[in-house]
DNA sequence: ACCTGTCAAGTCTGG
DNA sequence: CCAGACTTGACAGGT
């Protein structure tokens, strides 16, 4: 099973690279001149995507493969106050530069729109909001050309003190729908309440791939053993994968399934994320999904982001060295005998 | 140069 | 019903 790693949004290794760059809503309201304020706000807009592309370059160079895009490369983008603002045609240069360049790296891009994109939710306003900022998202992926296996992830979302009836919503609202904006959703396991097997179950429901968090398993397991997890709701994951590749046309295993790994910080504080990722406990996981596919796409969720990558990549150097059972392919990818 | 409080957005808990 | 925690990178305003 060949297995590439991939990182989130910044690079502590490249200096002045920010692709989240801001303007709070405060400062922006403070300038009076409201046509020089947005030139403002697409001048940040525009250094966040020509970051992207100094990122993305760095990770090419480095044979990094799978990055997710930061969900703050437009300030302001859904604020209210900027209804009618159209920043993808203002930036469509910058955006399809991006495209180009994933493409033809032959890169593998995601978005995770922040913890305010809840489909479970009970409140239309916030379902309203969700909604909007899902095509926000969705707006950028068009804008840089990219096809309909780059996705937006998020989570189910909150319980609101009854758990199967937010699925239910969940189920429901993700149902209405545009087809367009279901086709760029994965579902992915979160750290406190919707664990695997309910997450797999709205997956499987709302017809859309699941991404499989391990530090959020280990943390919300559900009671959910690793036997279980690798035997019987692995096989299912992958399951929603493989049904992804038929709608899409897609050849068998060209889509390979995602999966998040990432470190806890602490004993005491198992849910934060640490500054590297454990080589270990990770190859260990890997080998027994090993048998089950040919390929797995794994983000590394760290604070120390494209550093922590390189770094696990030096460990499995080790590994290697050792006779574990892994063969480093190249700086971004593995190779892991079952 | 460095430090601290604040920031568009949601949900949960505890008082 | 409301304040504060959660979490995160970066701004804003201070020294």
């Amino acid at each position: 099973m060949i297995v590439r790693f991939g990182f989130v949004a910044m690079s502590l290794e490249l200096e002045n690279a920010s692709p989240s760059k801001t303007m709070t809503y405060k400062s922006f309201s403070k300038l009076d001149d409201r046509e020089a304020a947005v030139r403002r706000l697409e001048s940040i807009a525009g250094e966040n995507l020509h970051n992207t592309l100094r990122i993305m370059k760095h990770a090419a160079f480095h044979d990094i493969r799978v990055y997710r895009l930061s969900s703050k490369l437009i300030p302001l983008a859904t604020h209210d106050a900027l209804a009618g603002w159209d920043p993808y045609s203002a930036l469509a240069d910058s955006f399809s530069e991006l495209g180009d360049f994933v493409q033809k790296k032959g890169m593998r891009v995601s978005f995770h729109p922040d913890h305010f994109c809840v489909l479970s939710t009970p409140r239309p306003e916030v379902l309203a909001g969700s909604i909007r900022d899902l095509e926000h998202h969705i707006r950028m992926i068009e804008a840089m050309g990219l096809p309909e296996t780059v996705k937006n992830n998020i989570h189910v979302g909150g319980a609101y003190g009854d758990k199967p009836g937010s699925l239910k919503r969940f189920i429901e609202q993700f149902g209405s729908l545009s087809e367009r904006m279901k086709r760029r959703v994965t579902l992915e396991n979160d750290d406190k309440t919707f664990n695997v097997q309910e997450t797999l179950e709205a997956a499987e429901t709302t017809g859309v791939p699941m991404v499989l968090d391990i530090h959020h398993h280990a943390v919300n397991d559900g009671g959910i053993s690793m036997d279980e997890l690798c035997l019987g709701l692995w096989p299912r994951i992958l399951r929603t994968w493989r049904e992804e590749e038929r709608l899409l046309g897609l050849q068998e295993e060209s889509l390979p399934p995602k999966i998040h790994a990432s470190s806890p910080k602490g004993e005491t504080d198992r849910r934060s994320h640490a500054d590297n990722v454990e080589a270990e406990p990770l190859l260990d996981f890997l080998r027994r999904i090993a048998g089950q596919t040919s390929r797995v796409d794994c983000m590394l969720e760290a604070k120390h982001k494209d550093s922590a990558l390189l770094k696990l990549m030096e460990d499995f150097r080790a590994l290697e060295a050792r006779g574990e059972g892994v063969k480093v392919i190249d700086g971004g990818s593995i190779e892991i005998k079952p």
